[in-house]
RNA sequence: GGAGAGGUGUCCGAGUCGGCCGAAGGAGCUCGCCUGCUAAGCGAGUAUACGGGCUUAAACCUGUAUCGAGAGUUCAAAUCUCUCCCUCUCCGCCA
């Protein structure tokens, strides 16, 4: 959500700034909204005022034996403007708060201006794609071949989009999971937290999946419980509605959960293997960071990820999202693209954010600063690190050899039981 | 699922027959003083949101709201009523 104060002093320069990334508001209809519901503010509160010190001339009335009952009479007619202003302003209100919550984050001034994908600069590459005497398969054959993905049986227990996984294929991606858990517990001073897979409508409206991208989510019948999409929303929405100490941060947390997607929209994309599922793991980071850093923060968030990959030895390159094609509450974004030879071309792998302080406002995040002060929204940053299932995709089709085996990269060979090639 | 208890400010905790409660008291924190040693003493201050006034802005002044959430009764509710949520205890059930 954006600043109230900010639309009310500057819609121009706002409505300019999300021009950039394609999405329009309408400053006209949010001002006489605005307009409106300070108008229904002050009569209902000036109303409200003379209705607290005719009270409060009742009570001493009353208890020196005096006569109210003009005061009680007047205050009915009082009282009944008041509740028509209040059932008016509610509406306002209302109106007001779903307009602001539709409205996306807008871009940072370091953000490279353009329309969509095609405008994403490549920030750097790493590794080189390995070269092969033969052509390359892709992973799902791979992965039927060797009797590990089994996508058949994944259809027959849900449906399109799910997969079973067996043997080695099972272990490789527990192997994957621990083996970035470690690292980012180990070497990049993350706290690993587990958390409800399903989360009520606040906390997603917290992370801004809500109201606008019902759609993208599974909903329980019956309850108001949603599966997450990504452990982005629950780790985000941890600390809502607390006030932190300056000292506590930058808190860092991750966790791997299963993220539950209903890919609505993305028909005939990816239908094959598991690029796009309806249920996949994911190790996710999450950052509170200070306001005043949380720039240096990505810059950090990003390179965590990228270890990730350069030990795995796996080529990838790194694009700064342009304006146009960022997500709805990210104000800067980095994704990770890992090079995949049997598509013969790199596909996104994590997706590094700063929200600012977007989601804190929607989800009530803030912090305090060391000598006092009012309390202050925090920004937070969200990263895979990394997408499991697609890092389980680049490691089949990266290390794959002629005769249809595949090397596994030595840094996961421990979390194998040692073992140096599948097949 | 059954029975009971409870949800108050950063934290703990008081709120009697509804009014003088934004809310006692304590802790913590901030500032000042004192002391001269890692502690203590003294004094003052210390919620948030949204409006209005003033202002370049802030400070400041002022109003309204907020004592789990929502609704109701009343001139007036933290205090009464209802619904819901959550926490805890006991029983049942269960991995």
């Amino acid at each position: 959500m954006l600043d109230l104060k900010l639309l009310q002093r500057e819609p121009a320069s706002v409505a300019k700034a999300l021009a950039l990334r394609g999405s329009s508001i309408d400053v006209a209809e949010f001002t006489a909204l605005d307009e409106r519901r300070r108008a229904l503010l002050v009569e209902s509160e000036s109303l409200k005022g003379e209705r607290n010190a005719v009270s409060a001339e009742v009570a001493v009335l009353k208890r020196s034996g005096g006569d109210a009952s003009s005061r009680i009479e007047r205050m009915g007619t009082v009282n009944a403007r008041i509740k028509v202003l209040d059932q008016e302003l509610e509406l306002v209100q209302a109106e007001q708060n779903a307009w602001m919550l539709a409205v996306p984050n807008m871009p940072h001034a370091s953000v490279p201006e353009g329309k969509d994908e095609n405008d994403n600069p490549v920030l750097h590459a790493w590794g080189e794609p390995p070269a092969f005497s033969f052509t390359p398969r892709e992973h799902w054959e791979l992965g039927e071949a060797l009797n590990g993905l089994d996508f058949d049986r994944g259809a027959k227990l849900a449906g399109s989009r799910f997969v079973v996984m067996r043997h080695w294929a099972a272990r490789l991606e527990r192997a994957l999971v621990n083996f970035f858990l470690d690292i980012h517990t180990r070497e990049h001073g993350y706290t690993e937290m587990l958390t409800p897979l399903m989360v009520n409508r606040e906390t997603m409206t917290g992370t801004g999946q809500l109201p606008k991208f019902a759609d993208d989510l599974f909903k329980l019948d019956g309850w108001d419980y949603f599966l997450i999409p990504t452990a982005e929303v629950p780790l985000t929405n941890l600390h809502s509605g607390e006030i932190l100490e300056e000292s506590m941060l930058p808190l860092a947390y991750t966790a791997q959960t299963p993220c539950f997607r209903s890919e609505a929209g993305s028909y005939g994309k990816d239908t094959k293997g598991l690029i796009r599922m309806h249920q996949f793991t994911k190790v996710e980071m999450v950052r509170f960071a200070h306001p005043d850093r949380s720039y240096e923060d990505l810059e950090l968030m990003r390179v965590h990820a990228e270890t990730l990959l350069q030990r795995l030895e796996l080529p990838y390159r790194v694009i700064t999202l342009c304006t146009g094609d960022m997500g709805f509450a990210s104000a800067k974004t980095y994704d990770l693209e890992v090079w995949l030879p049997g598509q013969n071309k790199y596909r996104e792998i994590s997706s590094c954010s700063n929200c600012e302080d977007f989601q804190a406002r929607r989800a009530n995040l803030r912090f305090r600063r060391a000598g006092g002060g009012k309390p202050e929204y925090l920004h937070t940053l969200n990263g895979s690190g990394l997408a499991v299932g697609r890092a389980l995709v680049a490691v089949l089709e990266n290390g794959q050899r002629a005769d249809g085996t595949v090397v596994i990269p030595k840094a996961l060979r421990p979390y194998m039981d040692g073992l140096e090639v599948i097949g």
